[in-house]
DNA sequence: CGACCTGTTGATTCTGCTCAATCAACGTGG
DNA sequence: CCACGTTGATTGAGCAGAATCAACAGGTCG
């Protein structure tokens, strides 16, 4: 069966594949610092542009009535974030550790809907893992998994560099910060990571860290 | 802040927005009919067209390498699915109860990128959803969340038609097949359901169900 | 009727949470 | 410089929710 271009997405798989399509059709307006802890886009807000990380690290999260937190997404430099399928952001973003967000504004003649589909249904593909993550998965399978994506997202094999809180970790694998704290040693002592400091990792077996995530 | 059309999301928030363009767009095939536990696509095989739901109950689902299943979406009537980022599907989808599935084919002139987008975005909103549901919700929560999620989409709030087996909605809960059957229990003896039939579920107290969903 | 499949229920185990103490790293102010 | 308070991380003890293991009921189909 054929396709069309429309559906056919990049083959070359690269992690910003569409971003510069996206850029070419988009003013790109100047950065604005983000310091820590500070809000992008809060729950509940109307929904307008698209954000691009320059650098720094972003959560995006909601909340239940009663304070129960999930971190959704974190995004890294290169990373587009704020699509909203209604108005209203039923999600918030806020800074991890101070970034630079460039606003998109779509500009007037281009037709920017591709790119920008190709960016959502990356947004899917992570979103899915992360499913899988929460649903059937344990802890330290969790950390794993984890770890390997921000190293691979590094650039870096060996070494990952947790720019996030064991908090926000936490509510990113579903779990305690507690637990984080656990499961990090069970892994170091499985001879699998070093803790080389409280924010960095040192991957001593991905290949037994990969086995564990699939 | 102004925004381009191509990223202002239709206000009248009905289930089928952005179906319409996106059939007139797509040169709708004949209705296939799949047979209950068929398969649609499996995992792996390189995805193209996207399909649309005409009737039945459609799961989307994703296998560990050791067996477990996760159920990451449930699709019914006027439902698009098959949405994939690289060229190969990384979940694969089947019939749960038998069901009646048209392929979507681009025509050649028109741009479907537009409508395809608001699809996707749907979809991430609802995927969204999903990760709180399983990151940060009780068993019964989340039974009490795809019970009225269910009911809102088959159009009555009084009464739950379960076309799929406990195991699905266990693997879609992200919990055991025993757990469903304590937690509707558990429902029912809070008086909050009534289990018409084993695939029949009546509401009593939607108040009550909300409230533990948010 | 018997085999089988799905669903329910019970008993037990276990993973991860809750509650709580401790520690290290900082920043502030006397 | 040191005492103090704060914050994030680690660790421990006990507990709870859901999984696992197992038995059993009800329906369907050969």
């Amino acid at each position: 069966m054929h396709i069309q271009p429309s559906f056919r997405v990049n083959r070359t798989n690269d992690a910003n594949a569409g971003l510069s399509d996206l850029l070419t059709a988009m003013q790109p307006a100047a950065v604005t610092f983000y310091p820590a802890e500070a809000t992008i886009y809060a729950q509940g807000e109307t929904a307008g542009p698209l954000y691009l990380v320059e650098f720094g690290m972003i959560r995006i999260c909601r909340m239940t009535a009663d304070g129960r937190r999930l971190v959704c997404a974190f995004h890294t430099a290169g990373e587009v974030f704020g699509f909203e399928a209604d108005g209203t952001h039923d999600s918030y973003a806020e800074s991890v550790d101070g970034a630079g967000i460039r606003v998109l504004r779509p500009s007037c003649g281009a037709q920017p809907a591709g790119s920008l589909l190709m960016v959502a249904l990356k947004g899917l593909a992570r979103m899915q893992s992360h499913l899988m993550l929460l649903g059937r998965r344990t802890a330290n399978e969790r950390m794993a998994a984890l770890l390997l994506d921000l190293a691979e997202r590094q650039g870096d094999a060996r070494s990952v560099y947790l720019a996030m809180p064991r908090n926000d970790i936490a509510d990113y694998l579903g779990m305690t910060f507690e637990t984080v704290s656990r499961v990090l040693r069970a892994l170091k002592e499985q001879g699998l990571i070093r803790l080389r400091s409280i924010s960095e990792v040192e991957l001593l077996d991905v290949a037994a860290l990969e086995a564990m995530t699939d």
